[in-house]
DNA sequence: CCTATTTTGTTACCATGATAACTAAAGGGG
DNA sequence: CCCCTTTAGTTATCATGGTAACAAAATAGG
C-alpha cells in the first residue's frame, strides 16, 4: 500500500471540506499522515518478508499458533479469526506452508470437517530467524514517531 | 492490508524484545497499534472504492493532477514519483483511465518519449462524486484516534 | 557523426488481497 | 429417520501491488 508523498496542506484540504463541514482541516492532515507513514512502514515490512521468501501473513500465522498458551495448534477458523485476512487468503496460505514443512494438520474424531494446525520445529526456527528483523523494523518506525 | 486484531500485550513482547535490547515494549504496541488503526482504515477506503468499480490510486491520480497549480497536467514520471508506486502499476492503472476517460494523453512535442496527462471533464466529475464519501471516512478515522 | 549510455515508459510474470459460488459434514425439526 | 439449514473450508476468478527485463528515444563522448 501506499498513499501520496506529498500530504495536502491544511490550506488545501479546507478548499475540499466544505464536501463534508463537520471536519477541521488539520484533522484531515493529520489521518493522512499517519496513513502516510503506516503505509511505508507497511512496504518496508511487506519487502523484509519478501526479500527472505515469506510474506508478512505467513509470519504472522507462525505467531499467533506460537502464542496460543492454552494449546499448541488452532484451527483454521480461528485462526482466519485472528489474523483477520478473508478465508480463501488463509487457505491458499496455509497450504504453502504445509507444504513447506513449517506447519502440519491434523484433524478432529468427532467433527471431520475441522482442521488443526500446529507448528512445526521448522516452522518455531523461522519464527526466531525472523524475528529480530521484525523487530528492528517496528522499533525504528518507533523512533521516528517519537521525533 | 491487515494487522492482528489482539495485539500482543507489553508482557508478550517483552518476551519477544530480548531479540533487539534498545525497544521498550510499549512502544511496540504503539507502533502495532497504530498499523492496525491504518490498515482498518486503508481497508475501508479500499472497499469504498471498489464498491463503487474504482479504486484509492485512480482516485488520487485525479487528485494531483488537479491539484498541480502551475499546470493541468503531469507527466508519466511525475505521477510515479507523486503517487510513489511503481512504474508498472502507474502505466497499468492510467491506461485503464484513458479507455475510461478519466484521463487524455498529449505528447510532448520536443522529447517524443514523453507522455503527459490531463483531466477530462468527466475526470473532474468524477472527484466531486467520490471526495465527500473519502472525506468522511478519514473524518470518522480522526474521530476515533482523539478519543 | 556514430556508438554507448541514460532516460522514459512498457511488457511479462508473479504474490497477495477480495468476493462469489461451491462441497462436505453436522445439526435440527417434522 | 429424512430433509433442510447451518457451519467449515475450498475453488475459481479477479484487482492491484511488486521486480526484472525490455524497447525506443535522447544525450554524451570520442
Amino acid at each position: 500500500m501506499f498513499f501520496l508523498k506529498d500530504l495536502p496542506t491544511p490550506d488545501m484540504t479546507s478548499q475540499y471540506a466544505r464536501y463534508y463541514a463537520p471536519l477541521e482541516p488539520e484533522q484531515i492532515v493529520d489521518v493522512l499522515t499517519e496513513l502516510r507513514r503506516a503505509s511505508l512502514l507497511i512496504r518496508d515490512i511487506e519487502a523484509y518478508f519478501r526479500e527472505r521468501d515469506f510474506s508478512l501473513l505467513r509470519f504472522l500465522i507462525l505467531i499467533i499458533i506460537d502464542r496460543q498458551s492454552d494449546r499448541d495448534y488452532l484451527q483454521f477458523s480461528e485462526i482466519v479469526e485472528k489474523v483477520d485476512v478473508s478465508k480463501p487468503v488463509v487457505t491458499r496460505t496455509i497450504k504453502c506452508m504445509v507444504e513447506a514443512g513449517l506447519l502440519s494438520m491434523h484433524g478432529d474424531e468427532a467433527d471431520k470437517r475441522i482442521k488443526n494446525y500446529s507448528l512445526t520445529d521448522a516452522g518455531k526456527a523461522c519464527i526466531q530467524d525472523l524475528f529480530p528483523g521484525y523487530f528492528k523494523l517496528l522499533g525504528a518506525a518507533a523512533g521516528k514517531s517519537n521525533s
